[in-house]
DNA sequence: ACCGAAAATGTAAGCGCTTGCATTTTGTAT
DNA sequence: ATACAAAATGCAAGCGCTTACATTTTCGGT
């Protein structure tokens, strides 16, 4: 008896071709540029692919094409919304034309970030989007042997005139904290993303520090905390912080997550946001909208991004385009969770 | 002059071969089943390699092999933090198991979530996951056709015997709502997702009717609002259910979404929650404990099921396993939407 | 009706890998 | 030493598609 007598294999292009009573080259021709084939050809070759429920094997294809129509996206995790909306919108712009998205995260791992880079292009990614600028050269050494085209978004500055799309930390943060110490405040801390490894976490720190410096206040002595992404260490940061004396008037937070966490400490503080203390936030996710007073924040444009980053990576491959460095506009986001400080002293 | 003169190819499985003196099908198996080779063949084999940078092409492999190690998972969106969460868990599954994960995201729609499937299988995944029950025959006859391993995830029973990971909607919904009725509440309305092609939206309606029929109550006459996700549906979706008289003393929302739209535009009426009327959700994401009052929710165990689904179909995939049905437990998250209505009357 | 260019189609050589089968090497028991 | 099974390796035939090049068909102009 024979086990897997009902494993009746896939009709291939030749059963399409042989149906049809055309060669294997016209059956291809048929499915990737119509307009090169007869009506009449074309029709009867569609029909057979009907008939016999034919699918290409994209294996096949990209081995003998060598090119694979997927494109790979590495972000630091899903489970947040701003990596999360770009990637639906990357995939939207890809689908559209066609071509297929894979994705990673690193959980915010450098190692495993580049694991999965080396897997993407060992996959045969056509393109790859990545975040931020900070990796070891070596990876991006490998991706111009492999002749890749990489888009870094997140950041609207990169080196080696290597495409990317996003927009200024710095300025951003910067904007945000003048913002702040027009109102009156001077004395202000901050919790930051861990910046090793991650270049957008460390321009907001540079950002605040810029707006310090441009105020004549002594940036360095600038509180920080590093701490990781989540409420739960947005909360315990913020109770570092508050352990200080003299405790800052604002907090700024370089996410809206981490924003969200310090709200909550400050509150289980008895404090007043923004009374006793002001907190901003930096992404304007949902969250922010959401938490009780509405958070302050600076608008990033990320479902922008990812579309945009989805439009370069197809250009470069497909139209041979030149890399292009897209800086995108932010703005800051005036809710209730910044006002002037109420010692001014 | 040579345009391309730079594009040297990348080394093959043939070129490691012949660098480390071994046929082709030493070097495959020493990348493959490093067992069925000798210790020294490794090694020599494994320096060639690194040698010369040599990365195995996998469209090559997938289609000698007739396998991909590639698993697909179309999702209604990844906008949303329970699926994101559970795709996260998926992939860090495969990872660890050496596959690759292929997302695509349907927004709701039917024929977009076809299409994707079919194109999963095109791009040769040995095994997909999907959300819910609901959909064309035609698409699981493909399926099975194919002899695509599937699982269906966020529901806790399938047809036909598919392996599914998910949760009792029906169940978890129910007792939500008998907790309620035990506070009092009589006159409960419900916010809901499409029900359309959508089980678990529907499920989740069905609970509540169930519960009010356990109460004697009357089920049909629930008043029921269907609209989109998002925080503004939920929002409009809310208006409409109070405009109605007698006014719920609770609106239970299929998911925490909508929930969170409920009690802004509440708040927005002048209502407070849930002194003058309650608010339920379904899912129990990070949103649930910022809002204020916090919801009273369904806690959903999202990263298991996408733990759980990838073990499943590497299960099946690689050892054959049986499909298998799991269900997990959810329980009633209390914070603070729901309280006693206020007018027992 | 005939010619030549352009359009349509066919031929067949791979793309880089896996794997069944054949062959060689190794290890063990005599 | 010798014989033999088991382990390691090699040989070579594809996997299903694309595409350069060769061949045939079509069609406008005469």
């Amino acid at each position: 008896m024979d086990t897997k007598s009902y494993n009746r294999e896939l009709p291939t292009l030749q059963d399409v071709a042989r149906e049809a009573r055309v060669s294997t080259a016209t059956v291809s021709r048929t499915l990737n540029f119509p307009n090169q084939v007869t009506e009449a050809t074309r029709l009867r070759v569609m029909e057979t692919v009907r008939a016999l429920n034919y699918t290409p094997n994209f294996s096949a294809r990209a081995l003998a094409a060598r090119r694979t129509n997927t494109y790979g996206a590495v972000i630091p995790t899903m489970e947040n919304a701003i990596f999360a909306r770009g990637l639906e919108a990357f995939q939207k712009v890809l689908v559209a034309n066609g071509a297929t998205m894979l994705v990673a995260s690193s959980s915010y791992d450098p190692q495993i970030e580049e694991d999965q880079i080396r897997n993407m292009i060992a996959r045969g990614a056509d393109g790859i989007v990545l975040i931020g600028n900070d990796r070891k050269p070596e990876i991006y050494r490998f991706l111009e042997e492999r002749q890749v085209p990489v888009i870094i978004a997140w950041t609207g500055s990169s080196l080696a005139g290597r495409s990317c799309v996003g927009f200024d930390n710095v300025a951003a943060a910067r904007q945000l904290a003048l913002k702040a110490i027009s109102l009156g405040h001077r004395r202000i801390a901050f919790i930051s993303a861990h910046t090793v490894s991650n270049d957008r976490a460390r321009d907001r720190v540079a950002g605040a520090r810029a707006a310090l410096r441009d105020a004549g206040l002594d940036a360095d002595a600038m509180p920080l905390v590093e701490t990781k992404y989540s409420i739960q260490c947005g909360q315990d940061a913020f109770a570092t912080i508050m352990a200080a004396d003299p405790k800052p008037t604002l907090v700024m937070c370089g996410n809206d997550v981490l924003a969200v966490g310090a709200i909550k400490a400050a509150q289980e503080m008895g404090l007043d946001v923004p009374g006793d203390v002001s907190i901003t936030g930096f992404d304007d996710i949902e969250l922010a909208t959401i938490v009780s007073p509405a958070l302050t924040t600076v608008h990033v444009p990320h479902r922008q991004m990812g579309r945009l980053a989805a439009e370069m990576l197809l250009a470069e491959v497909r139209d041979k385009s030149e890399p292009r460095q897209i800086n995108l506009e932010t703005h800051v986001v005036e809710r209730q969770s910044l006002a002037a400080p109420r010692d001014q002293g």
